[in-house]
DNA sequence: CTGTTAGCGCCTTCAT
DNA sequence: ATGAAGGCGCTAACAG
């Protein structure tokens, strides 16, 4: 049992002070040896350091410095994919700027988000990097008020006068509907969530958009889930687009393509034979399956690199104005597959 | 802007010493007002704290206390569904017990590892949950030396003492020989890893027992990819398979099963008439395409339990005699589906 | 060049 | 019932 380590007993050990060794170890981190300090002595210190086995306690560094380096993270779930491969990305852009990051998931209830949130800051997170969910509105501003550097990412809040890095949603939602459109699609319908999101809100405008363009105004139809229970809906809304004669769907995120198309196959319909598809985000089955559809990716890792961005320059106290980047689709693809299976 | 407002601010304020301040502060943790104290000094000391909207700094109490409520937990990919579902898990497990998670992913690199439990330790982190991959025994040695809490999950290293959690894994990979068996295949092959993980190897073993108590003996056959640049190296054991005559495949992971099946369509061949195909853990994939396999849940949500529960045992200090436990597959299930698509 | 001093914010004896 | 003092481990500023 071996009791920890600290610049006392080094400095015990080598018989200097702990302020010397602190400062060799501090400039030591720079990574070039302590100029303005004896060589020898520099040496020794840290021979006697590595013997040691000395580990700086970054809590007691952090309390000198008053940051705790570092940074929450908090996504609607991170065993989404989508998020769970930015919070990936996250962690990689992390590992440079020296945080560590803590998650959490909100579920999309605001009540657990508002718990998060004041967890994180007791915790002292320098910052917060956050996917707004419905009716966070007065929690996203107290933490303004806070005067806590902020970062939304995948939606905002409405009126939100801050950072933020989201996905040009209009313009992909536009875009999958004309590749629906340019097969020959007229009666296409769309799968969003009841939920009033405004990265959801956009897509839906992309969708009408495109679809008045055309001059299918007659045609759009957007059917709203809610956000939990999904299956029997989705069930219901593909046997009513059946007697409609809706001949695709434009799904307004991956998990309700993976729903909407689990759904067309378990009523006993086929794509594309008896609909064509367009939906965010690639899935792991689109490898394995060779099914024809049409979808983008969201530049993931875009999300995480320009947040951590964001956020660091903001914790750093860079003045920046407001800023809010906006993510094009990395790619637009049209799955020209065999049906195999 | 707001400067933090700390003990000493209440104090002033208050008219009372910080002493006092912090001993009704930390007793009204407890639940139960003050006792031992004038109610009056209580309640007027809590008033001002409200009014200040004071935020009791945990770094500071952290450095006093030597600890932080917090929990590391490194995967090698917390991307990697199987994980991202542990995780989230964890994540709300940890919402009982008082923790915060810090996450962080080895990419299957010892190196990694290694610094990823240094910052960790450093950082203060109570306890450890580790997912350990090739050659961090060493690692793995170090940080039970060095008294930290520790669980291992999923897998462990040779000679490990400790606690952990991992699947009955030699069982599962029985079992999932013997369906395929039952299905009539003879010539199953199984793909691998060659790293010498614990689980992996424990599911050979299972693959290798089924084959040999049905007289198949020589018919077993384990390829065993780099953990990297497998997509390649798949393509080339598909064709050498077709060659072979191999009429199964047993995929030690869930990835290897999407590159795999990946593999098989995209040289033209289909599932489940060129190859039968058995893996571990459902996919997404499976609920939309109705592909004929077998297939073995993990219990994640086991996994992240009982990982909690001895994890926060052992920071309680409550003596414990080495815990492994062992979790039997949830489902065991063969795909029964049309194959529309 | 090297060492001392003085806290960061909190909590826990030990006096009063 | 309350306050004063010391210290957790580290570092910046200031002597020597």
């Amino acid at each position: 049992m071996k009791t920890k380590v600290t610049i006392k007993d080094i400095a015990r050990e080598a018989g200097v002070s702990t302020a010397l060794v602190s400062f060799v170890m501090t400039n030591l981190r720079g990574g070039k040896t302590a100029y303005r300090v004896n060589k020898e002595t520099t040496a020794h210190i840290l021979r006697v350091a590595k013997e040691l086995d000395y580990q700086p306690n970054i809590t007691a560094r952090n309390l000198k410095y008053g940051k705790s380096g570092t940074i929450g993270v908090i996504f609607s779930d991170i065993s989404n994919p989508f998020f769970s491969e930015i919070a990936r990305y996250i962690e990689d852009e992390s590992w440079q700027c020296g945080y560590s990051i803590m998650f959490g998931s909100t579920d999309e209830s605001s009540e657990k988000l508002g718990k998060l949130v004041d967890v994180f800051i007791s915790r002292g997170v320098d910052g917060l990097i956050i996917v707004p969910c419905e009716g966070s509105d007065e929690i996203i501003d107290s933490i303004i008020d806070r005067n806590i550097p902020l970062v939304l990412i995948d939606r905002e809040t409405s009126g939100y006068p801050g950072h933020s890095v989201v996905l040009n949603n209009a313009r992909t939602a536009h875009e999958l509907t004309c590749r629906l459109i340019a097969k020959g699609c007229r009666k296409i319908e769309m799968l969003s969530y009841t939920m009033s999101l405004t990265n959801i809100r956009e897509r839906e405008e992309g969708y009408r958009l495109a679809m008045q363009e055309a001059g299918l105004a007659d045609e759009i139809i957007i059917g709203r889930l809610p956000h939990h229970d999904t299956d029997a809906h989705v069930d219901s809304i593909v046997k009513m687009a059946v007697e409609r004669g809706t001949d695709a769907f434009l799904f307004a995120t991956n998990t309700l393509a993976v729903q909407g198309m689990s759904a067309i196959v378990r009523n006993g319909y086929s794509i594309p034979e008896d609909f064509e598809v367009a939906c965010f985000d690639r899935n792991d089955a689109f490898g394995i399956f060779d099914v024809e559809l049409v979808y983008v990716d969201q530049p993931a890792k875009s999300f995480a690199a320009e947040s951590m961005k964001s956020i660091s320059e903001l914790i750093a106290g860079k003045v920046m104005n407001r800023t809010r980047i906006v993510l094009e689709p990395q790619i637009i693809e049209a799955g020209t597959f065999r049906s195999r299976i």
